[in-house]
RNA sequence: GCUCAUAUAGCUCAGUCGGUAGAGCACUUCCUUGGUAAGGAAGAGGUCACCGGUUCAAAUCCGGUUAUGAGCUCCA
């Protein structure tokens, strides 16, 4: 006679055993349609399960995440039973739900077309509209080897292998076909309503890339149509904002076969790169670094001291002169030593703030470059604090505050927070990491910020915060760090005279706020869509006549705004004012002014803003007041 | 680096069965001097990524290289 409690408080009594559908049912039809799982005393499960003892129990639908997870996953084996049929002698592996969807991962030798991909999605169509009851089996270990082993799944066989001993092993069923599978999934076939295949690439067993690859064929599933077409919209949205579409559109920068990974900026990308860095400079002096520049060119030996030749030596530049052998710097920080080192060091000196716009550049997997986010030569805004242990907290909650300031002005508030703990490779001692790690984790809480661990993700030499932050549509980028290092100081023979007299080794702290100017100028250009900001926007303002006679005026315009120091253009050509408009209102330029004879005769500016609203008629010292106003606000308030 | 795909004019893209190349925009010149998102005409522009093979003949078929794209792996 179990007694069961729903969510809301209410209990019903059965007489007999009931399964989850029956609670569903007798709450209503409706509900009983609806129900995709339920959750019994904190178990997912499915509706067919059986409660025979009072229970507390939810229904989940469509409605619930974690109904769409199970859809999801359903739909994963709705892909792995198509192509299953379709391709006889493809093995099963794996098939999680994801972000928006899921994959299947697939062992065969043929390589899946888009071709093939249309096929497997109308055979799931099929067998959704055939509604198969989808059946849960429990097995024994040794019956679920043997069952698998006899369907020649030897991936699936590996996967049993694994599981612990003595633990319930289920399979799902649906008509013929089955898989091991933890569940739940939905009922029937039928409740997969909304789901498209949206791409296949390689991808490694068990993501190691000494394995074999399997066919990955992504997926992505919803409740109805409707949200699926949400999302394809969204989809499309984001692809408008290809950072590489965008700058192509804008001028901003091109790349070309003999340079890989590397970045020729045109005159208008590297104005947004000049304005960036010119505010970053500002920005540290005002926070108490000093800037410096290090070589290029390093003798193999400073990397070999500093571990980066054991660790990452393959991704290094690497060249030869007169029986030398130097590497182009991969990283500022071993050259941030060598400064540090050059005359003695009082602890008065300490915090010592290095700051530099290192050039840097790395030998990075052909297959992982991508437009200007992962590129093999860049500029880091990077820095090193020379401190003590004491200090560690102080400079990391400052240096936060920097960092809270710095994104706000570039227009982003969300910011997210991963402390990345000792990785398996590392150097120094277990003591070092674990004060290195309470300190970091300390100045998170300090500053009252939430923040989830990253375990084993931490740099070789020491754990580290990394700040990502949201984007206008949602995507999560990872710009900034702050790192601390009790090892390299030493190995590279660092030390500072402390307050007893005793030679002490200080501990550096590795940090950044952008990153690097390429990848935060890519996302600056996703996030803006193009659509910088005034005080970002490489032109600021165009000048535009309307006849050859209002030439000199426009000209004068032009060069008193000029002189202010705004990025001001005219546009003299020999075309009709709307021409003019369209053209450089499709190059956002913030601010168009008209002028005609009537601005002529009145000293005055037609002025248009970026997304068409007109502005009225002004003289030029209110449009320089409109124009200040503006780039004082940096990307503080809502684009305009 | 691995898997798959792609590479044609400055850009976006057509190009059938293998028969020596096409559009729109941009560019140049001329006409037009027009008040808030495209005025008109003419012209110029390509070693079809690169190297090799098959063929009487290759943008097209085959192999390799490079780059790019989607993923995977990696990311100090």
């Amino acid at each position: 006679m179990p007694v069961i409690t729903l969510p809301d408080g209410n209990q019903r009594q059965f007489d007999n055993p009931v399964s989850v559908h029956d609670v569903a049912a007798d709450i209503g039809p409706g509900l009983a349609k609806a129900a995709l799982a339920g959750v019994v005393n904190g178990r997912e499960v499915d509706t067919s399960y059986v409660i025979d003892a009072d229970a507390n129990i939810a229904i989940i639908t469509e409605r619930d995440a974690a109904g769409l997870e199970v859809i999801r996953h359903s739909t994963a084996h709705l892909l792995a039973h198509a192509t299953q049929e379709l391709f006889p002698g493809v093995q099963v592996t794996i098939g999680p739900v994801i972000e928006d969807g899921f994959y299947y991962d697939f062992a065969t030798g043929h390589n899946f077309t888009p071709e093939d991909l249309e096929k497997i999605e109308k055979r799931m169509e099929e067998l959704v509209q055939d509604d198969l009851p989808v059946e849960r089996i429990a097995y024994s270990r040794e019956k679920a080897v043997e069952l698998f082993r006899n369907m020649g799944e030897h991936y699936k066989v590996q996967i049993i292998e694994e599981l612990p001993e003595g633990e319930e092993i289920s399979v799902y069923r649906q008509g013929e076909w089955m898989d091991l599978c933890r569940g739940p999934h939905v009922p029937s076939t039928g409740k997969l309503k909304a789901f498209k295949l949206t791409k296949v690439a390689g991808a490694y067993w068990r993501g190691d890339a000494k394995n074999e690859m399997l066919q990955r064929v992504y997926g992505t599933a919803w409740a109805n149509k409707k949200e699926l077409k949400a999302y394809l919209t969204r989809i499309e949205e984001a692809e408008k904002r290809d950072h590489r579409k965008i700058a192509k559109a804008l001028d901003l920068f091109h790349t070309q076969e003999e340079a890989p990974g590397m970045v020729f900026w045109h005159p208008a990308g590297w104005s947004i790169y000049q304005t960036i860095e010119q505010y970053m400079r500002q920005k540290q002096r005002e926070n108490g670094y000093q800037e410096i520049k290090t070589p290029q060119l390093v003798d193999l030996s400073l990397w070999e001291k500093s571990g980066h030749a054991d660790k990452f030596g393959d991704d290094m530049f690497m060249l030869q002169s007169e029986e030398r052998h130097f590497a182009v710097k991969p990283m500022n920080c071993p050259c941030h030593v060598q400064v540090f080192n050059q005359g003695l060091k009082s602890y008065r000196d300490l915090p010592l703030r290095l700051a530099e716009f290192g050039s840097c550049h790395r030998n990075e997997p052909s297959g992982s470059l991508h437009g200007i986010m992962r590129v093999r030569g860049f500029t880091q805004d990077d820095a090193h604090i020379f401190c003590t242990e004491e200090q560690i907290q102080p400079e990391v909650s400052s240096f936060i505050d920097f960092l809270h300031e710095v994104y706000a002005d570039f227009g982003f508030t969300e910011v997210i927070y991963r402390l990345s703990t000792r990785p398996e490779q590392r150097v120094g001692s277990d003591e070092d990491w674990d004060r290195a790690e309470k300190a970091l984790a300390d100045a998170l809480d300090a500053q009252g910020l939430p923040w989830e661990e990253l375990p084993g993700e931490g740099a070789f030499y020491g754990p580290k915060i990394e700040f990502s932050l949201k984007d206008c549509i949602g995507r999560v980028w990872q710009l900034g760090t702050i790192q601390v290092d009790f090892s390299m100081p030493g190995r590279l023979d660092a030390q500072y005279v402390a307050e007893d007299g005793s030679r002490q080794v200080p501990v550096m702290l590795h940090r950044a706020i952008l990153g690097s100017f390429e990848r935060f100028i890519g996302i600056l250009i996703e996030h803006y869509e193009g659509v910088f900001p005034t005080w970002l926007a490489p032109t600021q303002a165009v000048v535009l006549n309307i006849t050859d006679k209002q030439a000199d005026y426009v000209k004068s315009v032009e060069d008193s705004l000029k002189n202010k120091g705004f990025r001001v253009i005219s546009d003299l050509r020999n075309e009709k004012i709307g021409f003019k408009i369209r053209e450089h209102t499709l190059q956002r330029v913030p601010y168009l002014i008209v002028v005609g004879d009537k601005e002529v005769e009145s000293q005055t500016l037609a002025v248009r803003a970026r997304r068409g609203e007109d502005l009225g008629s002004m003289d030029l010292a209110a449009f320089e007041h409109i124009l200040t106003e503006d780039l004082a606000r940096r990307g503080r308030i809502a684009m305009d």
